[in-house]
RNA sequence: GCUCCGGUGGUGUAGUUGGUUAACAUACCCGCCUGUCACGUGGGAGAUCGCGGGUUCAAGUCCCGUCCGGAGCGCCA
């Protein structure tokens, strides 16, 4: 007989049957005579009582954290006063009859126990737990990160299935675009000199199947961009892809707003209000200095470049943006010369600052702010206000950072979960660097068309059909309306710099479908990652991740990526250079 | 490519203005212990302080270089 049920499934019910247990012993506790074994399994612990007088007395005395056994017993109560109210087996123990080793263990490099009574698991260095990966993946937290994980997937899978989607795998294999991330490549054997690219997303796929008349389509979707990482990023990562045909903006966001409500729903019982709040990517720019919102607190920005315009404040006097931040705390210098540097990292001129005390405007550049100001901004006794002066993005960005760290800081970011919408960004940006314009999203967004006479005379002032979905300061999803008409496409990578037979070279693919009858369509991709660690309140992808990358994009476990025999890259028609 | 932070027994930390035997917790090994649940208790082993060089009578500590890791900037349609 294997086993009847998970070590962490056992329950009062049980009480008088005989079990047979497997798995992992968690702890041992050696009382000289009596010995007690915490069993692990996926579910959790319970505890095994080994009498000094059982057949299995000799084999328990050999035991050592993480050998894997097996056991067969009898469930009984414990005694009242040795519940253990910490774990869900606590009412119950099981009383070893026969026990059995099926796998001796060496001693961890790190302990994973803790976690599995209730406790927290001891801090361990990220590249220690990279290393030993495997470990790692014992430990509570990351059972309950994958788990959840794989609830949301489940949850995406029946919202979108009853929603009338269809599920639609895309190549892994494809073909190198132009422009946005860069590509992962993989040489070709069969055509050597010619090389696949890993997709950066399946986006012009999923633009076919539009076209191809699928109307709902979605995938979970691995997504592969060779830059480099961060804690909300990796080379390798999923997306929640889908795309919807006759359709406006408005149905997309609908229609994911409810997903998004019925995930959070399914996974953590948590009531997420809808609508969510929408706003422009100029008030988002304006009030929080940042196109994806941290709005679990307010501490906004406020915009005060007419109370200085034309002063005799030179710096403020006659620049594009002078924006304030009310700050309920008096920072010392020390602390503003920090936030200056942040602020300064993203582009922002400087910091200034001032205090209010005593009633009245003191340090940094007290003397030149109007009385006035201090009621607009109804700054409080011994408060400090920061502002930035300049150039209108990077002083909201300079600033916005400012917020962001001033909420951490001083405990302003509540808890719970925030969503919103960011919508109406801007179709193009200027690029500095390559004198010319840029797509701000993707070059198959469609622009807003009460902005299209603008586009060839005004492009800055022309509109995306575009949106961002924001949850807790992260952007967890992004997506556009697409452009449908072969005709407005050609105007776009014209507008691009893309030449005609570029296009056609790269895209005409996409133009050749167009030119069979598209139906207006849009759709999104959610940063899957992103959100299991926003649902987990995980600092990092990679603890939502099971084999993640490091910082370096490496794979620690198998030690990826790694040198190849010659022979393979001789196959592919590949020689490296010194 | 750049900036910042870090690297001390297996793990996590301490280590003062440079000073003699590198401390503590935990894990590990051994003994004792029959109701523990982070069992208790007694003992033991375990670190050339990431690596290389320099300054000094003396370097874990100061300086330079380098490697490794993390956060960020650039980059990420």
């Amino acid at each position: 007989m294997r086993r009847t049920m998970y070590c962490g499934s056992v329950r009062e019910e049980h009480i008088e049957q005989k079990v047979v247990l497997e798995g992992w012993v968690n702890r041992r506790r050696d009382l000289g005579g009596l010995i007690f074994l915490d069993l692990r399994d996926r579910e959790g612990i319970v505890q095994v009582v080994v009498d000094p007088g059982s057949p299995c007395y000799r084999q328990a005395d050999r035991l050592r954290s993480e050998w894997v056994i097996r056991v067969e017993g009898l469930v009984r109560a414990r005694p009242l006063e040795q519940v253990n109210p910490k774990i869900a087996t606590g009412q119950v123990e099981v009383e070893a009859q026969q026990l059995e080793v099926l796998s001796e263990a060496k001693t961890l490099p790190f302990q994973i126990d803790a976690g599995w009574r209730g406790e927290e698991d001891p801090k361990v260095a990220e590249e220690v737990r990279l290393r030993h990966r495997v470990v790692d993946l014992r430990r509570k937290r990351l059972h309950e990160n994958l788990r959840l994980r794989h609830k949301l997937i489940t949850a995406i899978y029946r919202f979108l299935d009853g929603e009338g989607f269809v599920s639609v795998e895309t190549p892994f294999l494809t073909r190198s675009t132009p422009e946005g991330a860069r590509d992962f490549l993989v040489p070709s054997r069969l055509e050597p000199g010619s090389f696949y690219a890993l997709p950066q997303s399946p986006q012009l796929f999923k633009q076919m199947l539009m076209v191809a008349g699928y109307d709902r389509y979605f995938q979970i979707a691995r997504c592969f961009r060779d830059e480099d990482l961060r804690a909300d990023r990796q080379p390798d990562f999923t997306q929640l892809d889908l795309e919807m045909s006759f359709v406006t903006q408005e149905d997309v966001l609908a229609l994911n707003e409810r997903l998004a409500a019925y995930v959070m729903k399914e996974t953590l019982g948590v009531d997420v209000p809808l609508p969510f709040p929408r706003l422009t990517y100029a008030e988002a720019m304006n009030r929080y200095g940042s196109d994806k919102p941290e709005l679990r607190f307010d501490l906004e920005l406020v915009d005060v470049t007419e109370a200085f315009r034309g002063g005799e404040f030179r710096a403020f006097a006659e620049v594009e943006t002078v924006k304030a931040l009310v700050v309920p705390a008096s920072l010392s210098r020390k602390e503003i010369e920090g936030l200056e540097a942040l602020a300064k990292s993203k582009g922002a001129a400087g910091l200034a600052w001032a205090k209010r005390e005593h009633g009245a405007w003191s340090g940094g550049i007290a003397r030149f702010i109007p009385e006035s100001l201090g009621q607009r901004l109804e700054v409080g006794e011994g408060e400090t206000v920061l502002f930035v002066a300049g150039v209108w993005r990077p002083s909201v960005e300079g600033l916005g950072a400012v917020r962001l760290e001033l909420g951490r800081r001083l405990g302003l970011i509540g808890p719970g979960y925030a969503f919103a919408w960011v919508v109406d960004f801007p179709l193009l940006e200027w690029d500095q660097e390559n004198a010319r314009w840029t797509y701000m999203h993707h070059p198959f967004t469609s622009p807003n068309l009460d902005d299209l006479e603008h586009l060839e005379t005004d492009p800055a002032r022309v509109r995306a059909l575009a949106y961002d979905l924001v949850f807790n300061g992260s952007e967890a999803g992004g997506g556009s309306i697409r452009i449908h008409r072969r005709d407005l496409q050609e105007r776009m990578f014209a507008l691009l710099g893309i030449s005609a037979e570029e296009a056609q070279e790269k895209f005409g693919f996409l133009l050749e479908a167009l030119s069979y009858g598209a139906p207006p369509h849009g759709g999104i991709a959610w940063g899957l990652d992103r959100w299991v660690a926003n649902m987990t309140e995980e600092d990092s992808i990679r603890e939502v991740i099971a084999f993640p990358k490091n910082k370096e994009g490496k794979e620690t476990l198998t030690g990826a990526p790694s040198p190849v025999d010659p022979a393979q890259l001789a196959v592919l028609g590949l020689a490296l250079k010194e």
